[in-house]
Order: structure tokens, then sequence, then C-alpha cells
RNA sequence: GGGGUUGUAGGGUAGCUUGGUCUAUCCUUCGGCGUUCGGGACGCCGAGACCUGAGUUCAAAUCUCAGCAACCCCA
């Protein structure tokens, strides 16, 4: 009985992430990496169940200030090649589509690598007067990239399945500065939802966006000390607007450029709460995403009718399992009772896998007493539960689990910050040392040189300035001198990123 | 971007050096039957693969080339 659990234990998330991540895609059947082509990758139901849930919650918070639409895949080549800054930033990651049957296209059409080029020329034609604005809409669509680095499951994909991108159209500057402002706050909550923890940035001038006057990024901390960037927003300015001939007549009826954002976020979001709160025994998942947030085990000595044990029935404990999943299905909960023919532990080692946050045993030994058991994934806790208590007990452990999950993974990235100070001339090789397993936050200068040197020194990425992520963060108005050149600087975060 | 390694059933392996009667094995795979059932049960029976294409050859899992895919190292 006992000779299994040893081989089945699956690689430790501490000692490789990168093979217990794929190892637990594949046995939480999240994605099937097995299909052919470079980079593209299958969603299994119940993956594409929990993928649908992350974007519930997304397009929830995007619904009360967006209209959803849906523009086209292909993008004529003329229309992607206007912006110069903009193709310059993903002519190499392009794929193309050459001919129609075996005729050449005399335009080749672009799979779209990001919509901006999609949308602006239409944006153009919807926009007229000032009452057309705001124009606030999304999107959740495929995208392709010709990926040349390593591919990854999630995170770096050639073809991101499900971006859900933004893209606002504004009177001035000013309302534009403001959608950023509310569209850092939408970000926030969502990954709260997630229980997901970040760094908000403002991303170095060398590094923002193609096309964007700045951009600012979400990134989180993943389990093998690299950063990874989880959202961004970007401000654009009049560029696009000029560049697509993007204008509207204000109230004294002149013609005046649309100030525009965008911004967006792909399935590394749910790449962030596999890694971040799985563990050795598989998924854990925040219970705001589980599609099963309750397992109910039956714990039975025979289905056939007659046969008991303590002097209980099996059926009545089927009954009873029945009677609570129909209790929580009725407080909408999503339930499940778990009614193969495998022995009860061969059911906990799957739904732990499967990162059902609590499960619910029933038993004769806890009918006989009016009982239930619950078992916590996160912390393997049991307790019993009388079975009047079922829906009001659920509901608040189900609280619990989200909110301890999201303090442990907070308290993981707080204690992985290394703050540098100024006065502490540290060597390089111990700064190295420190991003090897989080953030490190230092004094550097606003110059793509410094930062070029530094990344180099460091082997990081500049993350860039914090903004606004916790109180203490953004009263910090530090300043310092630039790690490489002595001038006046102001803190940045630094780190390996993914 | 450069270099290297690899591709055999759902997963893991062996066989390749030296082509032949080449398929085999294990499992946490799948199916059937039975006994089991409070932390991965067991028995019996059965299923399932040589990455794709071209070439060499009487003969290719094995040799050659190309493609595709995966992994590792360096930039």
């Amino acid at each position: 009985m006992q000779r299994k659990a040893e081989t089945q234990t699956i690689v430790r998330k501490k000692d490789n992430f990168s093979e217990w991540y794929s190892e637990i895609l594949k046995r939480a059947k999240i994605l099937d990496i097995r299909y052919p082509v470079k980079g593209v990758y299958v969603w299994y139901p119940y993956g594409y169940k929990v993928r649908n849930l992350v974007y519930g919650i997304l397009r929830s918070l995007m619904d009360k200030e967006h209209e959803e639409v849906l523009f086209p895949l292909l993008i004529p080549k003329d229309e992607l090649m206007k912006e110069k800054e903009h193709i310059k930033g993903f002519e190499d990651e392009v794929f193309w589509v050459t001919k129609g049957g075996s005729t050449e296209l005399d335009i080749p059409l672009a799979l779209r690598p990001t919509s901006e080029t999609a949308i602006y020329p239409v944006f153009k034609v919807w926009i007229r007067s000032h009452r057309d604005l705001p124009l606030r809409i999304y999107q959740i669509v495929n995208t392709f990239r010709y990926e040349t680095r390593h591919t990854r499951p999630l995170i770096r994909l050639r073809e991101i399945t499900s971006f859900k991108e933004a893209h606002t159209a504004h009177a001035t500057r000013a309302d534009a500065e403001e959608q950023v402002k509310k569209a850092v706050a939408l970000y926030k909550s969502f990954f709260d939802q997630l229980a997901v923890p970040y760094v908000i940035t403002r991303r170095p001038e060398w590094d923002k966006f193609p096309g964007a006057e700045y951009s600012i990024a979400f990134d989180t901390l993943m389990p093998d000390g690299r950063t990874m960037q989880i959202g961004t927003i970007h401000l654009l300015g009049e560029s696009f607007a000029r560049t697509f001939d993007i204008k509207y007549e204000d109230e004294n009826g002149s013609l005046q450029f649309v100030n525009q954002t965008c911004y967006g976020i792909s399935e590394r979001c749910v790449a962030s709460v596999i890694a971040i709160h799985g563990d050795d025994h598989g998924l854990v998942l925040p219970p705001t995403v589980a599609p099963i947030q309750v397992v109910i085990v039956p714990i039975v000595f025979s289905r056939k009718a007659g046969i008991s044990n303590n002097g209980v029935e099996s059926v009545s404990v089927e009954k009873a399992c029945v009677a609570v999943y129909d209790e929580l299905n009725e407080a909408g909960i999503r339930a499940f009772v778990d009614n193969s023919e495998d022995r009860p532990g061969a059911k906990y080692y799957r739904w732990e896998m499967k990162g059902v946050p609590l499960r619910i045993e029933i038993g004769p030994r806890d009918l006989k007493s009016n009982n239930c058991e619950f078992v916590r994934r996160d912390n393997t806790k049991r307790t019993h539960v009388p079975l009047s208590d079922v829906v009001p007990e659920v509901k608040r452990t189900l609280e619990g689990i989200q909110g301890d999950i999201h303090e442990a993974a907070k308290e993981t990235l707080h204690a992985n910050i290394y703050k540098n100070k100024s006065e502490d001339k540290m060597e390089m090789e111990e700064l190295r040392r420190k991003a090897e397993h989080g953030i490190v936050s230092l004094f550097l200068c606003d110059r793509e040189r410094c930062g070029q040197e530094l990344e180099d020194q460091l082997g990081v990425s500049v993350l860039g300035k914090a903004v606004a992520v916790y109180e203490a963060e953004e009263k910090d108005k530090s300043e310092g001198e630039c790690m490489i050149c002595s001038r006046k600087a102001k803190r940045v975060y630094v780190a390996r990123a993914y």
C-alpha cells in the first residue's frame, strides 16, 4: 500500500521549479503540451475551466466601464507597418499569411501580434465627435508571436490564446492619464482576487511598449526567484492617433487628435496562480477560480445495499453526500461528489493534485455523530463539522483559504525584495546573489547606458521605478547615488526576469 | 542568433555501435471480470509504439540526408 507513495511523488517545487511546473500542468490536466507545433499547446477541459473562471473575473471587472468587441485576426501589411516605433518592436515576431490556396496574396496578411493596428483604423471611423469619447473597448483573443527564445506553456507562447487587450480613446491627455490610473486599480483588483501578489513599476524608457509614451507593468515573483510580467498598461498619448489620423470635433468645432491608452493581460495570469500557490502535492487553487471548490468523498464499505459498517448502511452515506451537495449547490458553491469506484486514498490524491480547496469526507463514523470532516487543501488541517452547519462553515472556510494563501504569497514576495541602502556600498557580487532569488531595490539613474551596464553586471533586468504598490513604497521619495555613475538617482527594482 | 543531444505504446526504458528469424520490458496508461474500500488495494485476462519524408539495400527501429518536435549549453 505504501509502495507507490514514493514513486508517485513529483519533483519538488523547490528543487526544480521548471520540471515541477510542467509536471503539474500535465497531471492536473491544465495543458497538454504534446501538440506538434512549437510554442502552442492544448487546453484540457479542466484547465479551460480554470481559465474561464479567471477570465470571468477579469470580464466582470472590465464590463463595468468597457464594452467587449471582437476584431479580426488578420491585419494587412500596410496597416501593420504604419506606426514606425510600434512595428520596430514587433516585426521580427510576426507570422505572415502570404498565400490564399496556391495564389500569392497581393498584400500579405499578418496574424496579429497585438491589435493596435487592427483596431485604430476602425477608431478613425468610429470617432467623430467629443460625444464619442471616452471610447473604451476590450477583447479577449489569441495573438501570435514568432518567439525565437525557449517557449514555455502559458508563459512564452507562439500563440497566446487568451490575450485580454483594452484600448481607450480620450479627449484630453489628462483623461487618458486618468484612465491609466483606473486600469492600474482594475488590475490590482484582478490580481488580488487571484491571490497573486505583485509589484507595479514604471518601465524604463528603453523598455517601454513600442509606440507608447510610458508603460506601467505588474510583475510577480515566481518560485525560482525570477520575476514574471503579468500585466502592462500603456499611455499612448497622440502617437497612434497621428499615425492613424484619429480625430474628434471638440465643443468649439475644431478637430483634435484623441489621446489613447491600451493595456493587456495574457494567460500568464493563469501561470502565476499555478506557480505561486501550488505545492508538492499539486495545484492549490484559490476558491475564486477553482472549478470545483468542494469535493465530497463518501467513505463506503460496499456499494451493495444492505451491507453496513458501524451499523450504518453505505446507502445512507451516499444519501448524506448528495444532501450536502444539494445544499452547497443551492448556496452557489461549486461542489462535486466523487462517486467513483476508487478507494478514498486515491481520491484524496487526485483532488489534491487538481487543487480543490476543500474536501468533505462523510463516512459511517461521521454519520453516527451527525458530522462530516473538512480537510483544507492549503494546510491539510482537518476539522469536524456538524452536518447542519455545512453551508456557513464551507463559506467561512473558503474565505479563510483565499485569505491565507494570499497572505502567504504576499509574505514570500516581501521576504524576497531586498532593499539596498544608499550608503551601503555593497559589492556587485553580493547584489547578484540577492537577485538570484528575488527583487533588488537600488538606486539607478535614468540613463540607458547605466541601465544596460547594471543589467550586464548583475545579470538582471531593470523593472523600473516602483509605482504605488504598498503604502511604504508610495511614500519612498528617497534619492541616492546611481550604482553605476554616482549621479543623483531614484530607486528602481531589478530582478532576473522571465 | 550559435552549438550540442534526443525522438520506440498514454508515460518511462531496452534494442541501434556490427541492418536480418525485432521486437521486448516496466508503470503512476487504457479496457474487462472478480475480491476490496477512513490516505495512492490486489489478482487474472486483454489493449496499445518504432516522429515524418526521401535515400541506400534483397532487407531499415537500426545507416545517410532533409523536415518537424523536444531538451541542454552559450550569446
